[in-house]
DNA sequence: CAGGGAGGTTAGCGGTCGTTAACCTGAGGG
DNA sequence: CCCTCAGGTTAACGACCGCTAACCTCCCTG
């Protein structure tokens, strides 16, 4: 929540826009121009701030991609950190390497606030939500492998905590578990526009506690 | 399964083509060479079968909802007939309408069945789950009107059997937690290709218990 | 007070795309 | 045996779109 409290330069206010234009009618739908408009500036213009059309959808998508790994990378931290747990041993779950996975009931509580960042980003950022899965296949090689790496290391390590916390489940299991839990978290976008819900803090609580069960269903 | 089991039609083949280039890069990322080129014909040879490139995404997208909706129908009516169920009161649940729906442990084998339907549609048609929620907005506004109504009614069928399981959910948070186990059923895009899954069977099984899992955990 | 760069503008080019036009061909029926 | 017509073909048109070129205009700074 400490990020970015200055007020938004030009380059912030065209990715907001161009993200919010590329997530309603998808990126080959949106005209440069569209894009310029939305921001008081007209067409061409943009090329002042960015390379090209391609470049803006790159850096949503890596921004994307780069923090939710972050913020799920610190949330794993805070957790060890907090737990005072296991300096001796950085890792329980076998031949996994980057990062130590907390053991037994303090996996749990990094499992709830993984699944808390991801409804937080997902309830916050609607647009960036929907074009981190449908975009990816229209950038450039080199961004498409980047973003492919972020998003792989994102889920690789929900997949351990998740193992950690329902040692039953096999990893491919996991893995298809937590896709489909990211599914059910990125369905958002299709609950209404804002003000239909029921409120953000009720609909935060529904998501949480069907992300749970829906595990601990995977888990039995 | 008792549809289809003739040799498809040109039609046909266009429009299986067409679901899955449309799936893969976007409606406005695929060119009209590409899908006639997919069919051996080529270009503005489709021209005699469909009106234009709308008229293909058009069909395609009435008709995933009008099958989902008519499927979604006959699980219930079945439901209804096998349980003998209650033939002098069609419906319990207020002011609800067009269908009845069972009361009691019959309506969680509805919801099963639903489930159930659910997954197999996504599974076995992948490219059309994917644009059925994704390429809706390239439609023109009576065909749009169309898909939305049928979507709709779609969500209320579930709506109304959900309630009838979990009689505590209130209606908006039944109608978010429809909407998010949606979001896990149609994940299966995201799973990988059909070979790095652990089995079909398997991942209907897993599917089936997230979901029941899910709605379990809402109506709590 | 020059001057230079940041951040705009409009005009226009080149390529792509959906669609139409005009033409061809092989099979079935009176 | 011709005629028709379903189902193709290629050529080409018009619109649109991403991007560049050329130019303008403040504002800041030495």
């Amino acid at each position: 929540m400490a990020t970015r409290t200055h007020a938004p330069t030009r380059r912030e206010q065209i990715l907001k826009e161009a993200a919010r234009l590329f997530a309603e009618r998808g990126f080959h739908g949106v005209g440069v121009d569209e894009i310029g408009a939305a921001v008081g500036i007209s067409g061409p213009g943009l090329y002042r701030h960015f390379a090209g059309k391609d470049a803006m959808l790159a850096e949503l998508l890596v921004g994307i991609s780069g923090q939710l790994l972050t913020g799920a990378k610190r949330r794993l931290q805070e957790a060890e950190a907090e737990g005072g747990g296991n300096p001796g041993t950085p890792g329980v779950s076998g031949a996994s390497g980057a990062l130590g996975v907390p053991v037994g009931p303090e996996a749990e509580a990094v499992l709830d606030s993984l699944i808390e960042g991801h409804i937080d980003f997902a309830l916050d950022d609607r647009p960036l939500i929907t074009l981190h899965d449908r975009e990816l296949d229209r950038l450039r090689d080199s961004d498409r492998k980047l973003v492919r790496q972020l998003q792989r290391q994102y889920v690789e390590l929900w997949v351990e905590v998740v193992r950690e916390v329902y040692p039953g489940l096999a990893e491919p299991a996991a893995r298809s578990a937590v896709h489909s839990v990211f599914g059910l978290l990125n369905s958002t976008p299709h609950l209404g526009r804002p003000g239909s819900l029921p409120g953000r803090a009720a609909t935060a609580t529904l998501l949480r506690r069907m992300a749970k069960g829906a595990f601990a269903a995977a888990g039995a």
